[in-house]
DNA sequence: ATATAAATTGACTAATCACTCTACAAAGCT
DNA sequence: AGCTTTGTAGAGTGATTAGTCAATTTATAT
């Protein structure tokens, strides 16, 4: 068992559950099965862990995502795929979903260069620029679209943690969601 | 100047500035000209002070848009002062907005009894509730239906604060989002 | 086999922080 | 004027915590 990784996924858990700072390293070292000296030996500071986990979990997401984007042919379903995988991402990992939120409301949020956030949602990015530039999304400045389709998924995601629906009706209102996003950004000529 | 709203208001600026574990009671005390004990005669721990805030907050925000919600004579204009307001009250106190969204990714938001936050929504719900039965809206629950309008709401204020705006153009985007959304959950026959 | 490097440990430290306590001042009441 | 309550101060405390360090084990290379 690789101990750099116990450590982040003991912290991801308890992060969630008490918070940045509300969870001592030592904490996290003693749950993770390793010794605080230990710790501190892959991770410098507190604070390169919290953004060591955030990166890696955000790099997790965009992989499975890019995948599972390049299975759709046309534009609609490379976005569908888009939407429909993250929230089932989201689902199926509710810890990591939600960290990346309270990563996001955090100070921490600072100590990422703005250069690797950029890298993190450029091919998103690009994705949704074509469909506006093709005519497929309003006109509209691509920036808007994407963040209303993530505000999307994240306002789903709240949604289906809060209801905890069976995976049938799950599927089916994720898929009534995605329905209502096309609806509101796809140009209606 | 009376020292609680002090607290309250210096508390605001280095929460999200600094997070609420990142800053110290005693920095809250002397940034709002205050003494240590003086903090804790009026909250009896840091908790409550945190709690405190977000409740005024929530209350001083849902006082707003009632009044304003209010003002529409039919639902759509209702919904639209809604949308719309929520978003101005958001860019004239971006403070105040991030904080609740901060709060809401925290695990402070288990300090605040269940019963308290429906009351904060329970006016939203019931006008949206409304709307679902008249048939204005797309019969989905109404839970998602809100959750869908107050993440529009939320994405658009991390776009409007990234973006930065003159007053015209700020105007004008909102207006488009709303007739975005408005499509998007009206009932179309 | 030996030497060098990397991993691991856990006691230790220096600093920080939430909160207390005592003392005093101001205000309100009779 | 006395008395009580409330507000304010700020030094002090006990507990906690991020990060260090010297010592030991394990892995790697020659």
């Amino acid at each position: 068992m690789d101990k750099s990784a116990s450590i982040l996924s003991t912290a991801l858990k308890l992060f969630v559950q008490y918070g940045f700072h509300g969870t001592p390293t030592s904490k996290i070292a003693s749950e993770a099965g390793v010794s605080n000296g230990t710790l501190f030996h892959y991770f410098k500071t507190k604070d390169e862990l919290v953004v060591a986990l955030y990166s890696q979990t955000k790099e997790e997401l965009n992989t499975y995502l890019f995948e599972k984007i390049n299975q759709g042919e046309v534009f609609k379903d490379k976005f569908r795929n888009m939407f429909v995988y993250s929230l089932k991402w989201a689902v199926a990992r509710p810890e990591e979903f939600f960290f990346l939120q309270q990563f996001h409301f955090s100070p921490h949020l600072a100590l990422v260069p703005a250069e690797d956030i950029a890298k993190h949602s450029r091919q998103h990015t690009q994705l949704l620029e074509g469909a506006v530039q093709a005519g497929i999304f309003k006109n509209l400045p691509t920036e808007l679209i994407a963040t209303l389709a993530w505000s999307q998924i994240n306002g789903m995601y709240e949604f289906l943690v809060k209801c905890d629906l069976c995976a049938d009706k799950q599927e089916q209102i994720i898929n009534d969601a995605f329905d209502l996003t096309w609806l509101m950004l796809v140009n209606q000529a």
